[in-house]
DNA sequence: ATGAAAGCGCTAACAG
DNA sequence: CTGTTAGCGCTTTCAT
């Protein structure tokens, strides 16, 4: 059997357990043994086992071996948009952790589009992944209750599905924590803005919070604005209007508390372009507390997510429910909040 | 046969390929050539399997696939801080390319450690990954070459290594673009900053290429500052000082050229702290144009990467090699840069 | 046009 | 303590 001439690379293939066991005289089975370490092998037999797996360089097939097992050791983490600072911080802690307990994650960016989404899920799903991260999710109930429910657990990492496990912050504490900094503030007329395109289930129960709240202050209505920056024109209850207005004039609005980071940092880009002063003329509160929001230059008062203690609770839960230590129905773990002051709230001007 | 009662959840396993045949009653070679659209298959047979298939809500294994195929569509990507916007657009950028061509990407994050490093390009060798693509490389030769030369291709995206192919930007002209900038805008006293802890074989290149235009334009020198931010002091031709001291007093330096983005941003924080004037006292180029050096607050000069069509090239060329049209040796790609000019930088004091 | 059979590399009983 | 033996779910010749 004479090698082909044409081989100019001569690539030999990664050594098998077969290959490891000729070289050191035992069977395939004892490799096996010493490879995961069970015990009841004898010190000599270890040796040689491991010394031949050196010498060929030897790696496991963990195909073959999660093929035989028939489990994998796979995350699958399906996230929103990794150009999102938060998102980013999130998927980084959450791969550390994942690695730290011997999980390998699989990630699939789903730009909010959740045809993407879908098709994403299902090459996880065709990979055989363990568990499922979502660090966003469309709700496109159709085909994901659907082929979700039928068998790979998921937990829902800073949002919210009935179906699975939860580990998020309280969002709803986060909006009144905000709102109740506006209030003390001295501002009254107050708006909830949040990006179409990016909205979910946590900004809903973070503008609950926040009405809640301005409700028990006696502030008796939120405005609630939807913009897609960088437009001029934006939604403010209901009515498509320049989004100017809404911050001028008598009756204006002096507080925005923003659903999340990026859209207050856009708040305050255009603010500064149409010559609105953040925070004289209009006070900004964000979510998220992205490392941006720390600049000087920004300063943005914002609510922080524990961002790696929710990653580490996150990782924990999807494993204990995959290695069958959590059982049962779902399980939703809420961490706090805190209101980190920065520059670009203030009171209102004419209140001290 | 009986079920055994505590199974809770009748967690039936997922129906393979044979479930599927039995149901449309014909052979499992015939599913498999239905599912992977071969010709050669009956209309009437294909409509059958398709029925099952839907029915059982089949899903190709694809671990079997793999294991029988004996190589995956698995992309390993290799990134150096996620956190860092430039790696996470690329981040997502490289996805999105590699999902569109049929590929899988898996992420290991290094946190710029060469220890994590190996031990997640094990993990990702483990899983038999098809290619590697490096958004970042340590450079500890030792475990690596050894490693990977040994027979899974790998592309250096925005980062170099001699073994394997290399899809950057063309650092150097980079480099030169930025000093020539600064040069026009009369500046002479110039510095090059970069952080250590990020630094690559990029801020060389970067780096070679910004002195070359000094001494082409007369300039003698150009001072070199190691800074980690945010500490107050840095080592500036060698030597640790105060950084405050590089941008004040006579001989003061007027320009500074940071490797990347983050640094220059860091140099702004900086600057702002301790009440040095960007642009008026103190001119900043950087590296990369990240959406944040966009905002009009921070308005940072900088040389544009064009990272999507560098993902592009970077999985067209991993896939290339992984599939056999693109042989021999090492092959690389450089692409150009843009400045983009933006508010970190005027004429010194003085110059008109 | 379809089916039968032989593995891919590994783990997991079960014997010896 | 070590070896033998079945598969895991799929692709891939080779017959039919």
């Amino acid at each position: 059997m004479a090698r082909h001439l044409d081989e100019s690379k001569p690539v030999r293939k990664a050594p098998t357990i077969l290959d490891v066991a000729s070289r050191a005289g035992v069977s395939k089975s004892t490799v096996s043994n010493v490879i995961r370490g069970m015990l009841g092998v004898s010190e000599e037999t270890r040796r040689k086992v491991d010394a031949a797996v050196k010498q060929l360089g030897y790696r496991p097939n963990i195909l073959a071996r999660q093929l035989v097992q028939q489990r994998t050791n796979i995350l699958g983490v399906v996230v929103g948009d990794l150009a999102n600072p938060f998102f980013a911080e999130m998927a980084k802690s959450v791969e550390r952790h994942a690695a730290a307990r011997g999980y390998t994650a699989m990630f699939c960016n789903t730009e909010g589009d959740s045809e993407s989404e879908r098709a994403g899920i299902e090459t996880l799903l065709e990979q055989r992944v363990a568990g499922f991260v979502f660090l966003a999710f469309s709700g496109d109930s159709r085909t994901m209750r659907e082929t979700l429910q039928h068998g790979v657990p998921a937990v829902f990492l800073s949002c919210h599905e009935d179906w699975g496990d939860v580990v998020a912050v309280d969002d709803a504490l986060g909006g009144r924590l905000a709102m109740r900094h506006l209030i003390a503030s001295g501002h009254r007329r107050i708006a909830f803005l949040s990006i179409p395109e990016l909205a979910d289930s946590s900004d809903l129960a973070r503008r609950n919070g926040c009405v809640e709240e301005a409700t028990q202050a006696g502030v008796a209505s939120v405005t609630r604005i939807s913009w897609s920056p960088p437009a001029d024109r934006a939604e403010i209850d209901g009515e498509v209007r320049e989004l100017r207005e809404a911050f001028t004039g008598t009756d204006r609005i002096t507080g925005v508390f923003a659903s999340n980071d990026l859209a207050a940092i856009d708040l305050i880009e255009f603010a500064d372009r149409v010559g609105i002063q953040v925070p004289r003329d209009l006070s900004i509160v964000g979510f998220d507390d992205v490392p941006m929001a720390g600049l000087a230059r920004i300063g943005l008062t914002t609510v922080a997510q524990p961002r790696d203690k929710l990653a580490r609770l996150g990782i924990t839960t999807i494993i204990d429910r995959i290695e069958g230590r959590l059982k049962g129905r779902p399980q939703t773990t809420l961490v706090g909040v805190t209101l980190v002051e920065r520059v670009s709230t203030a009171p209102p001007l004419g209140v001290q």
